[in-house]
RNA sequence: CGGGGCGUAGCUUAGCCUGGUAGAGCGCCUGGUUUGGGACCAGGAGGUCGCAGGUUCGAAUCCUGCCGCCCCGACCA
């Protein structure tokens, strides 16, 4: 039992002029949180409470699927992450840890990063101390801080510069092996999330920078998410917007036939898609081939795509680990004209050679003949046809779905909706181990790369997610196993002996049915402590007041509901531990 | 990193356009009256007006630079 006088919750009546989001402003006013800087919070006792469930339910859970924990520094020699996949990515995103001291050692180069994630770490580990298939498989994780430079974090806890997460890594002897590691990972993710009361779907996601075969993200369904999804109720199909596909184009379309010569024909000043749909050109934007640049690694590649979609994020499917847009100057020498004139014609690149491949939408088949740019400033062709005159090196997924579009596997209109991103989990294959020499041998003495995965969990987005999920206009609504604590005595007049007398014997009774008690004894006017504990909202009220001293009766009020019960003084006792003991449970 | 907005007491803010004693509400402290859904009265403490420079007799207010924060875009758990 807790008295909240010897505890420490400042609750807010507003909201903090910096919070947006309905989870932050809460997080803030229910004292669980409190800013430090941009992206940096410090967790209050209440929330640092909250953070211990979810940390203990995950724990739980990782243990049970077969996870081993450890604990890993956050401080990592720069030099491992040089050795690595992915370097010039991460480091974007990486705090340099240069030096101690004045900064006057400090080089040109980090001496030291704090970990953003440990695949860099796990990986060398793993190759020094085991060997053997009799080893494998294993499956590490840590819930631990992780720090992250993000270019701009944003709604409290939701994208912080340093935040907790739980991150597992498992190492197979084949492909098969570590696809049931990945699967018994996503269960426990589901029972994690299951048990802690919210809602998470599973849905097939892009791998991005960290690499791999598949993977898929858990998203919290709400209005402030950053990710689109993209799903389908009928078939149960649900993807990120990045990954998602639809059946637009038919599996058994056939090429379209050429329609005639190409021409050349003048269009000068048009540069946009829109310029050649208008007047005098009147090309719709579905039968023009766009043309997009893009440098991948440092090499120029080109990505062909109907003139009306879209690119859709970056080119997860591609094997490039930087990628960003070519600049004017860059794509002239190679094409031989500026945007707005670019095409993908076999003959009309000015030096193909320096391109590291034409990377085509599926879509680009049903505009089958159409019109593109002729690398030539001021001109375009008609007459163009996909499997004639276009240069391609491979077709691949890389427009922005619709929705409303068919979904792929039942063919119903897809739907969409935005979700917050609490975990991903990664089918990595042999990326990290054939980099760092992760091997191990087999009973034939083989010599093989282990094949891993690397699963994560947000713990404190999850903590914002639970709130965004479960809250009122009065405050925070928590699911019982996430809950601070369970149950909120309420004392309207701590000053009488007796009441308190109540309030131990009640909190008593309630500990041993299993739940943590706070006790609201502060000398505060009957208002202020309803509008606290509607804002904490810890999941089962219990009011102890004067008035129902005299009548002989005790309130007993869920947060979920609207109406308080009376109970007699007699039956308090044991009402109130079946109640509790039907909320441990899971109602 | 591009675009937009904002920095005044612990919190929410007015004042800035049009330069002239820095104001309110909440919270806090003292006393009193109250006490079942954010009470009332009286008194009180608390402010380098983000920082630095400039213009001016005089700057929270005008100008310049910097810093910080928030929102939108590209990235992520």
């Amino acid at each position: 039992m807790k008295l909240w006088t010897q505890f420490f919750i400042p609750t807010l009546k507003e909201s903090p002029a910096d919070a947006e989001i309905a989870s932050h402003k809460l997080l803030v006013r229910a004292g669980l949180v409190r800013k430090l800087g941009g992206g940096l919070y410090t967790y209050l006792p209440l929330g640092q409470r909250v953070m211990q469930k979810i940390t203990r339910i995950c724990r739980e859970e990782m243990d049970r699927a077969g996870g081993i924990e450890l604990w890993m520094p956050h401080v990592h020699p720069a030099e491992l992450w040089e050795q690595g996949p992915r370097w010039a990515a991460a480091r974007e995103i990486m705090f340099r840890a240069d030096s101690a001291g004045d900064g006057k050692r400090a080089g040109k180069d980090p001496e030291f990063v704090l970990g953003p994630t440990h695949e860099e770490v796990i990986t060398p580990l793993v190759k020094a101390e085991i060997t053997s298939y009799r080893d494998l498989p294993k499956n590490f994780y840590q819930i631990a801080t992780k720090f992250r430079n993000e270019i701009r974090p944003r709604y409290g806890l939701m994208r912080a510069r340093e935040f907790v997460m739980m991150d597992a890594y498992s190492f197979d002897t084949n492909d098969d092996n570590a696809v049931k590691s990945y699967f018994a990972m996503k269960a426990a993710y589901e029972s994690f999330f299951r048990r802690l009361g919210i809602t998470a779907i599973a849905v097939e996601a892009d791998t991005g920078v960290m690499g791999g075969s598949f993977s898929h993200e858990f998203m919290v369904p709400a209005e402030v998410g950053d990710d689109d999804i993209i799903y389908c109720e009928e078939s149960g199909y649900a993807a990120n917007r990045e990954k998602a596909t639809s059946a637009l184009v038919p599996a058994d379309l056939a090429d379209a036939a050429p329609a005639g010569a190409i021409e050349e024909f003048a269009t000068p000043g048009v540069v946009t898609i829109a310029a050649l749909e208008a007047a005098p050109y009147a090309v719709p934007a579905d039968r023009q081939f766009k043309t997009l640049v893009y440098v991948g690694d440092g090499k120029p590649f080109l990505v062909v795509l109907r003139g009306n979609d879209e690119l859709e994020g970056q080119t997860g499917a591609l094997s490039f680990t930087v990628v960003r847009p070519a600049t004017a100057e860059e794509i002239e020498p190679v094409l031989g004209a500026k945007p707005g004139s670019l095409g993908a014609v076999r003959g009309t690149i000015r030096n193909p050679d320096a391109l590291a491949g034409v990377f085509a939408d599926h879509a680009i088949r049903l505009v089958g003949n159409g019109v593109t740019g002729a690398n030539k400033d001021g001109f375009h062709l008609r007459n163009v046809n996909v499997t004639r005159d276009l240069a391609i090196t491979r077709f691949g997924d890389f427009r922005r779905v619709r929705p409303g579009e068919p979904c792929p596997k039942s063919g119903r209109p897809l739907q969409s909706r935005r979700g917050i991103e609490v975990g991903h989990i990664f089918k990595l294959g042999t990326k990290y181990s054939d980099k760092y020499g992760a091997v191990y041998t087999d009973d034939q003495k083989q010599s093989h790369p282990m094949v891993m995965g690397c699963y994560g969990i947000g713990i404190s987005r999850t903590l914002q997610a639970i709130i965004e999920q479960s809250h009122d206009a009065d405050g925070i609504i928590w699911p019982w196993h996430a809950a601070p604590f369970q149950v909120l005595i309420c004392v309207l007049d701590p000053q009488l002996p007796e009441a308190m007398e109540l309030v131990t014997k009640l909190g008593h009774a309630a500990e041993q049915a299993g739940a943590e008690v706070l006790v609201d004894d502060r000398a505060e006017r009957p208002g202020v402590k309803f509008k606290d504990a509607d804002l904490i909202g810890l999941p089962l009220r219990l009011t102890i007041g004067g008035k129902g001293l005299k009548e002989g009766i005790v309130e007993l009020k869920w947060r979920t509901e609207k109406e308080a019960r009376k109970i007699p003084l007699a039956e308090a006792e044991a009402l109130i531990a079946a109640e509790i003991k039907k909320a441990v449970s899971g109602q």
